[in-house]
DNA sequence: GCCTGTCTAGAACGATCGCTCTAGGCTGGG
DNA sequence: CCCAGCCTAGAGCGATCGTTCTAGACAGGC
């Protein structure tokens, strides 16, 4: 992969995360890149919505292997920990980057959902792939068959949520409030499950 | 307060709600509000950024009462069930609207968070009035005080994460995961205080 | 009748938008 | 040496952006 497809693609991604979509023009990208308009038509033949489409893929695929590293680190009598660390690593993050948005799909996400369908379909395929990623860890964490597809939902739910309003306050109370309660619910139903 | 002024604002809601703030222009304001440009700058001398400011606060208002509505409709013995109704709810307006946005204020508080302080305070004022809300009814529900402060926090994360969620794969899914979940944790808190 | 303040109306401003286009630099194979 | 293909470079397109401005419509008080 080309190194300077590479860079229109982060810097692209920090400019989402601070601003969102339609707030970041091309030229903006450009310079922030140090790639000229010529360079992102060429890598992304389709235009800005083709590259936000290509920031999505390339964010979403970044957060998951981020999700499993963390959940990889957690011991084994305790995989529920994990899931509260994501929580506590973001708020870091957060904090470090001046409230940066830690992601910037879920902002996307919301500005085109109802006017770019290629982009809102790679935002719904990311979605999707965590939350298969949390599925697979909510079994191994012991949970019951009947309550992974909720709860994986719910805790990307609860990462997407608490983004905004920590990002909103200034603050990482919402992440780490989403990150106690998600442990517990993996630890309850983890626990509900082993007593029937 | 103006008609006119009345009329601009719900417009701007509905235009930020399906495309957020940054995609909207004044002169599309203009036209679906049926009022000229003129006007929107006598009414908001501060430009589209005081608009801003106005549609957060007046969409804050109106939920916080559509919120306590819907709680007040629960039976004495079962608050839990109204938190659940609340997502049931915007998950019934989500499809009627064609998966429009339920909720402006959290699109455009990930789009201006970094640029614009004025609104991001509305969106943070907002935000907290909801959670406010939301922890008074947890009290009178029976949940511990140590307690309140966090779970209101998830109500609102768990709200703002599962209309992303929603909106992006056009499901109810994420909204109805979220409603049972919270249905459950306010439940399971109440139970847990009335025990000690 | 006129005057004052509120509100409507929309032309016009410079800036920026996403995008297209042509031209040129660079590299590896023949 | 030349050529083909990949990539860079940036001027320029029409359109639209948020904003400002002047002019007029309309009402209530005198």
């Amino acid at each position: 992969m080309s190194e300077t497809r590479d860079r229109i693609i982060t810097a692209t991604n920090e400019l989402f995360r601070r601003q969102g979509f339609h707030a970041t023009g091309l030229k903006e990208i450009s310079t922030a890149s140090g790639a000229t308009i010529g360079s992102i038509y060429h890598f992304f033949p389709g235009g800005k919505e083709r590259l936000g489409v290509a920031v999505i893929e390339s964010t979403g695929a970044a957060y998951r292997e981020l999700f499993d590293a963390i959940l990889d680190e957690s011991p084994d009598d305790d995989p529920a920990s994990g899931f509260e660390r994501f929580f506590a690593a973001a708020a870091d993050t957060l904090a470090e980057s001046d409230y940066i948005d830690p992601c910037p799909i879920g902002t996307v996400a919301r500005e085109i959902a109802n006017t770019s369908e290629p982009m809102r379909l790679a935002a719904d395929g990311v979605f999707a792939s965590w939350v298969d990623a949390a599925r697979s860890r909510l079994t191994s964490a012991g949970v019951g068959q009947e309550d992974t597809g909720r709860l994986a939902t719910v805790f990307v739910a609860m990462v997407e949520g608490s983004f905004v309003l920590s990002r909103t306050s200034r603050s990482a109370d919402a992440l780490l409030a989403a990150g106690r309660t998600v442990g517990d619910l993996v630890r309850n139903a983890a626990a509900a499950n082993a007593g029937t």
